[in-house]
RNA sequence: GCGUCGGUGGUGGAGUGGUCUAUCACAACAGACUGUAAAUCUGUCGGCUUCGGCCUUCGAAGGUUCGAAUCCUUCCCGACGCA
């Protein structure tokens, strides 16, 4: 893998690159599409490349428990095995430490809406009661399968290991991606874990990676303290192994929307700037602009394919539900300059008598034009910093974005 | 004409003397969703409301009862059976 920095962002970190991967180019900044299961839900890997997507995304517990990594490595990698000529990347099983564990049950999520720091410290008190699927333990996870409930465990190692055999273009270290609601203590400790990991991350990744054919990206956490981030930045991007060391990096941790753009730009002011930076599941417009003015190369979300699913769509004037009552007899595309498949064939009325009736197709149409919108919307904001126009296009796009 | 069974909120269908504006499902309406436990989930779903309540509902009208969707009478409507 190679990365090359084209132009920057004029005072700020932001910056236009490519990244150069045995499976192809990546025009960064760039939208990863998330096929967790090796597959972008409702989209045939046809659909995900004419949105403009360029790379894919897999996940490395989902698809060890199902179909089990051995099948994909017979299957001849990810890229083959979901017919996606294109780069890929897979996510360590990070995500699902959250998910499973600390997350699981309640109503945090990726992302939560708090204004009031003090009521960030609270939850943990003993809720190791608490019933969860995914248990920490210094030396890995302790994973219940959320499909038959048999036990699995993830260490660094065998995260790894099954990564390598998925066979992604771009992989990640296995961390802990903690919840906002834990207290300082807690995050030193989780920090301190995922350090210990990352180190033993990149040593099987050394081992195991004898064709230099995968790249490694290290996961920065920290939660919402300075102090942890920065830290972790600087661990991170310094450690080594042999005298290798990480090939990019990802920002991860569940975040109050209040703090992301603090965290991103604390991180990515200490990461090294030849090195390519992924703010892992993030993805909503506003969003995607502070992420790229804050110098991050690489997003995916699963909100496009998820919101799409689920009846509400992408419009340059704000979000849209397909359901409600007044799109019933809504004979305009979706929007009526864009590009994509789905406006280019097909009527409101008709998306939302899909989603009506319960239709397969309905999520299908929604899940291209959102994704579309996403990849684009990234597109747009990657060519206007070649254009020096970032931050008018900025401006507008979010004024018509909020304007509703 | 006689007999039997039945008529419950948009629909289906519970409830058979008080805890009933009435279980539940569907439909409808609105909302949520950020490294996918998600084609999922939440809320509303008779009217009014100062959100504490108030008023009106179970084919219709009477009646019994402290109290009726629930019991009785008559009527209306539907299905089936016998003439």
């Amino acid at each position: 893998m190679e990365f090359k920095i084209e132009k920057k962002l004029k005072n700020s970190l932001g910056r236009v690159g490519v990244l150069t991967t045995p499976h192809g180019v990546i025009l960064t900044p760039s939208f990863v599409a998330v096929g967790t299961k090796a597959t972008v839900k409702s989209l045939s890997p046809d659909h995900v490349r004419e949105a403009g997507t360029q790379v894919v995304l897999g996940n490395t517990y989902h698809l060890f428990l199902q179909p089990g990594d051995e099948i994909v490595a017979k299957a001849g990698g990810i890229g083959k095995f979901m017919n996606w000529q294109g780069p890929t990347m897979t996510d360590s099983g990070g995500f699902q430490v959250f998910s499973l564990g600390a997350a699981y049950g309640k109503n945090i999520s990726k992302v939560i809406q708090i204004t009031d720091p003090s009521l960030m410290i609270p939850e943990r008190f003993d809720d190791s009661d608490a019933p969860r699927l995914a248990k920490i333990g210094q030396d890995g996870v302790s994973f219940k399968s959320h499909l038959d409930g048999s036990i699995h465990y993830i260490t660094p190692e065998k995260s790894i290991q099954i990564q390598h055999n998925l066979g992604a273009d771009m992989i990640f270290a296995f961390d802990e991606c903690t919840s906002p609601a834990e207290d300082l203590k807690y995050q030193e400790e989780a920090l301190a874990r995922t350090h210990a990991w990352a180190k033993r991350c990149l040593e099987e990744h050394i081992k195991l990676n004898t064709e230099n054919k995968i790249s490694l990206f290290g996961i920065v956490q920290g939660g919402r303290e300075e102090e942890l981030r920065k830290r972790s930045a600087k661990v991170i991007s310094e450690m080594q192994v042999d005298g290798k060391s990480f090939d990019g990096f990802g920002i991860g941790g569940s975040f109050a929307k209040e703090d992301m753009s603090t965290a991103v730009k604390w991180v990515n002011e200490i990461l090294p700037e030849e090195k390519p930076r992924h703010l892992l599941g993030i993805g909503e417009p506003e969003d995607l602009f502070m992420g790229i003015e804050n110098g991050v190369d690489l997003f995916d979300c699963v909100l496009p394919t998820r919101l799409g699913r689920n009846g509400t769509i992408y419009t340059k004037k704000g979000k849209i539900i397909i359901t409600n009552a007044k799109f019933r007899d809504d004979f305009t595309p979706v929007e009526d300059d864009c590009e994509c498949y789905t406006c280019k064939n097909y009527q409101r009325a008709y998306i939302a008598h899909l989603f009506h009736g319960k239709e397969m197709l309905a999520g299908t149409l929604a899940s291209i034009h959102n994704l579309h919108f996403i990849v684009n919307l990234v597109k747009k904001i990657r060519q206007s910093i070649v254009d020096d126009t970032f931050y008018q296009f900025k401006e507008e796009f979010l004024k018509n974005y909020q304007s509703r």
